[in-house]
RNA sequence: GGUCUCUUGGCCGAGUGGCUAGGCAACGGUCUGCAAAACCGUGUACGGCGGUUCGAAUCCGCCAGAGACCUCCA
């Protein structure tokens, strides 16, 4: 673990040195998807972002607990005041069980995490499945005095906590700021403020997802689920929280303060945030319609898409960037990606049949140090690729005899080069689709016997010959008729 | 309206006071009967106008444009 590794904090805002808790542990905490729809490209970028963190903790020598949640309960639909849930409104329009929405579209997410071979993290729990904990965190904060109940729901007293405590430092933000911005919306009279949020809430006659509580049956507010299971799976205090940046308002400024409000003392030692994919310039979302899913790249059936995108593709065109900056979505861009993917994994093929010399030519352990600055920095995984790359042409002129390598070089080489490629960065190696390859065969024997037949007609009976012989002894039978051929694979 | 961020060569994207990533495309070369592929090589760009400085894409100010958050969102 000799390596330092250097992480921006959002909280404050700047590069700090990064020191767990407990010595050789870590323990990191990601908001993952509301399971109310296919995952799309957006949701890719922090599950990528944080793939990379864990693998590279892990690749130093930490061991790590990756709590990654799946929310399948409590988020609102638009208006707070209808009560109705997303996982419950899709529900309806689907006529399925909530749960089974739930399922199937974790079952997608999974699905698309595992072909952009993205980790498992340790834990994946479920919001749906932590009810106990979070009716447990809600005791808690009405004790502490930082809630209330009203009408069977129970509300967080922002501006009472922001009184007592700091609040809106992750954010930016202050109480004075926000209420004056506040919009009035109807059926907020429950609340003492509109900057108060719900951390339990009284279900409505037609909700279907509820659960039994001291103050009604209902469900819990839509920021408490990642309070309560990241204390239950990584402590009181842990070093990292992670997820997208439109998340640090108000869902991470609202974990801070129940966290605190629960426990007595600050959760996270580090916060770390994701940018956002644009397309065309505009952040692609669900809500604003311009998302397209995982599946959809992956099949190009999408009308923006020039072509399918492996997943592989994607993960490089995502980490060819930085993860605290945007990133432009272009048919274009996704194509140089996938074409300087494929360079890059190349490469690592013709490093296995790289001839040894004498001495070597090239510096390989100044590049390998190179990529760990870069990676160390806040993990800038394009300027590491930009060093591989550096490799990438040294491999190629190894190869070409205009630089030479020694055994010892050579190992090294071998040895870093595929570590960051694969265990760090985590590209792997993918398979041609085996799609249409029978029609293409057939496309080619036929072609095949078409130059025999034009042999024939010449009188060149060599090559007709040898074409038929050749087909035979891979395995085909062919078969001359009155007007042309037959043929068909053996076995 | 409030808060914040961004503007880099044909495209995507790093960097951030002097050493001027990388990928894709383009161009040149090697190879090849020709072509393709592959490989090697080549690019002084940082929105505009001022200022600070020996020196600025990098710091400061103004202007223009774009975006994010303020509401569910990755």
């Amino acid at each position: 673990m000799e390596q330092k590794l250097i992480i921006y904090n959002t909280l404050s805002r700047k590069k700090e040195l990064f020191e767990p808790l407990n010595p050789g542990y870590v323990g990191m905490y990601v908001c993952g998807p509301t399971v109310y729809g296919n995952a799309h490209l957006g949701h890719a970028r922090p599950a990528i972002t944080f793939d990379l963190l864990f693998r590279y903790l892990v690749h130093l020598g930490f061991k790590v607990r990756y709590v990654r949640n799946i929310t399948d309960v409590g988020h609102l639909v638009a208006d707070a005041d209808e009560g109705e849930d997303k996982i419950a409104k899709k529900a309806e329009l689907e006529k399925l069980e909530p749960m089974e929405v739930v399922q199937k579209y974790t079952n997608n997410y999974q699905w698309n995490m595992q072909m952009l071979n993205i980790l498992p993290p340790s834990i994946e729990p479920r919001a749906s499945g932590h009810i106990i904990e979070q009716i447990e965190t809600v005791k808690k904060i009405l004790n502490s005095g930082y809630a209330y109940e009203s009408k069977g729901s129970v509300y967080f007293d922002v501006e009472k906590f922001a009184r007592e405590n700091e609040y809106g430092a992750l954010s930016g933000r202050k109480v004075d700021d926000l209420l004056s911005n506040t919009r009035e919306l109807e059926g907020q009279e429950e609340k003492r403020s509109p900057l108060d949020f719900a951390i339990w809430k009284k279900a409505q006659p037609g909700h279907i997802m509820r659960w039994p509580s001291p103050w009604s049956d209902g469900f819990p507010g839509w920021h408490l689920e990642c309070t309560a299971m990241s204390t239950k799976y990584l402590g009181e205090t842990f070093d990292i929280h992670g997820g997208g940046i439109d998340l640090i308002f108000p869902h991470h400024e609202a974990e801070i303060a129940q966290s605190k409000a629960a426990n007595g003392k600050p959760s996270v030692r580090y916060w770390m945030h994701n940018n956002m994919i644009t397309l065309n310039g505009q952040k692609m979302g669900k809500s604003l319609g311009n998302a397209i899913s995982l599946n959809e790249f992956f099949t190009g059936s999408h009308p923006l898409l020039e072509k399918a995108y492996s997943p592989m593709t994607i993960r490089f065109f995502m980490l060819q960037a930085h993860y605290r900056s945007t990133l432009d979505f272009t048919n274009e861009a996704l194509q140089a990606a996938e074409k300087g993917l494929a360079r890059l994994m190349k490469a690592v093929g013709t490093l296995e049949t790289l001839k040894i010399s004498e001495k070597s030519t090239v510096d390989i352990a100044g590049l390998k140090e190179k990529c760990y600055a870069a990676m160390n920095d806040d993990l800038n995984s394009p300027i590491a690729i930009a060093h591989l790359f550096d490799g990438v042409r040294i491999i190629n002129s190894i190869n070409d005899g205009a630089e030479k390598i020694n055994e010892a070089g050579c190992q090294e080489l071998k040895s870093f080069f595929k570590s960051f490629i694969f265990d760090i960065l985590g590209f792997k190696q993918e398979e041609r689709k085996d799609e249409g390859g029978q029609e293409i065969l057939s496309n080619i024997v036929d072609l095949l016997l078409n130059l025999r037949i034009e042999a024939k007609a010449n009188k060149d009976w060599g090559t007709a010959d040898k074409i038929r012989d050749e087909l035979t002894k891979l395995g085909f039978e062919v078969k001359d008729t009155k007007d042309g051929f037959e043929w068909k694979l053996k076995k």
